[in-house]
DNA sequence: ATTCATTTACGAAGACCGTCGTATAATTGC
DNA sequence: GCAATTATACGACGGTCTTCGTAAATGAAT
């Protein structure tokens, strides 16, 4: 999976796309939009030119050996993750990471078995 | 401190602004200008301008009683840091803050004292 | 008072983003 | 073969963000 170079954050659509293809791994343009209707709603060729222009991009890899091109992911959830959990460290928790945790934890009331999973990486980090 | 209303979210550069006055309570343009100009280099009138399209938005208060303005930040720092942690969470989470939590805490290594007191945390939400 | 520096106000340019309309090409069904 | 469907390509528009130039107002210094 390709390294993420430096400034070239996914936008906000870009992301919701991502999501999608992560989760199916491969996909044409339709089956993307057709997933994204039950959360938006935009025409089709709105989710074809994104993703054309994430193609452009490097964010996807695309397959045109048939008339309908076959999309997938060309950057890896983790890295999206750390590139943004790194850039909303910086510019809103001033590097602090256990701050970022406890605004989140603190928020979202985390079920006791997702407790007890941060007990355990916890104890690791010790 | 006003609450947050949906969606006008700071953008980047309002974020470094925002980030600005959290820190130091009041302060004019100049100032605020001053502190970034380490971190990035852009011309006085594009903070002036800024932060003039924030008090718009009501983003900062800005005291005019004087020829020069002095501005305050008119959201929380705390506001802010939930709204913008849960729309990561949601975009790129699918909704689990523990999931957040392990990558923020797997990548930025925290001090033991750090652990401890998300420890404690952890503690009191079981 | 006249200059000089500082400040605000304002407009506008350039870039990017999301949106869509429309044209063209390919495939399918009859 | 031909019409209908489905796909891609592409241009363009409106909105927002960041940037800056320039003018006007204010205040300070001599």
């Amino acid at each position: 999976m390709a390294k993420q170079t430096g400034n070239n954050k996914p936008t906000e659509s870009e992301l919701e796309i991502l999501q999608v293809l992560w989760q199916r791994g491969k996909a044409t343009v339709r089956e993307v939009h057709e997933e994204l209707a039950t959360i938006k709603d935009a025409g089709y060729t709105t989710t074809l030119k994104l993703m054309q222009i994430m193609h452009e991009k490097g964010l996807v890899l695309r397959d045109d050996s048939s008339k309908t091109h076959v999309y997938q992911a060309n950057v890896s959830k983790e890295d999206t993750q750390d590139q943004l959990v790194g850039k909303m460290l910086n510019t809103l928790f001033e590097g602090s990471a256990s701050q970022l945790v406890m605004r989140a934890l603190g928020n979202a009331k985390p079920s006791s078995a997702e407790i007890a999973e941060i007990q355990k990486l916890l104890d690791s980090l010790k």
